[in-house]
DNA sequence: TATTGTTATACTCTATAACTATA
DNA sequence: TATAGTTATAGAGTATAACAATA
């Protein structure tokens, strides 16, 4: 089990060494990412929200006169990367750009009727695509994972 | 549980779609991923090798003569953005592309005593990354967790 | 001075499609 | 026909830096 020598023959990588990579949480996680992100898309289907878009209709929905900036730094991202976001969100007719009397700099973001509608409808198809796609997780075990996965969130705070 | 009506009051959620998005095991899995993948590639360096690209090393290292199609695949990748990942590590020193007697359409992927004693080195400071950055969770926790991300990566074989 | 929304710009990662040389 | 490596190209997603309007 413990090997005898301290240095490695060359060109020979000690046995602790051998399966590094699929013990990391880094690779893991991306590589498990990748999978939910794909199938995350396929559900919602090629003219679908995107997964930053459904997030970003789902915090306006539930906060409806959010500010930009204030929704950027709640799905951690910039302030200029949110433009587009919001451009989409209002061009399919599912958020408006409000300004706000007391602040002319800022803009509410407001979801309309149909982005309320569109955006239940699309939590239904998220729910229904990680149901099927974790069925081989237990709800237990689901719920331990998210449970870790914001352990990891609050890191970064 | 149920609720009573079918359809919900105009602008009011239903209770249970209120922190929808931070159940999600997606929304989760992507906010975890990039806490840790930006402070791998602080603790690798702005020169230091890029995940994906450690990952590859990693597999070169410990399949040495692996094909460059092997690798995508074990990486999940297409064989097509392998190619700037293999550039990289020759131009680095770390690797060589080896013909191979028998098909002269592949080309072995050698990694070189640079490149394993760069590995080595990469490879402790990812160790060194993944245990401060995940201080705040036991042993145990981490172990749950990879095991979890094993189970999801392995639904999208 | 600081903040909001915005634009311009660039970079990383990845995919698709097509090519060539082999098999 | 099929596969390996390659190139060209495009599309997400993101960041940085700057700007005008406003606070």
């Amino acid at each position: 089990m413990a090997r005898a020598t301290a240095t490695p023959s060359p060109g020979i990588l000690p046995p602790d060494e051998h399966a590094d990579l699929e013990d990391f949480v880094g690779y893991n996680l991306k590589r498990a990412y990748v999978i939910v992100d794909a199938d995350f898309r396929r559900a919602l289907g090629e003219d679908g929200l995107a997964p930053r878009v459904f997030s970003a209709l789902s915090l306006i929905v539930h906060t409806p006169g959010i500010t930009q900036s204030d929704l950027a730094r709640r799905l951690g991202i910039e302030r200029s990367g949110l433009v587009a976001i919001a451009d989409e969100l209002e061009a399919r007719g599912f958020v408006m750009r409000k300004p706000v009397p007391g602040d002319r700099r800022v803009q509410a973001l407001m979801p309309s009727a149909a982005g309320k509608a569109a955006y239940l409808e699309a939590l239904e198809t998220v729910r229904a695509h990680e149901a099927s796609l974790l069925a081989s997780l237990s709800s237990d075990e689901v719920e331990t994972l998210v449970a870790l996965l914001k352990k990891i969130r609050r890191i970064g705070e």
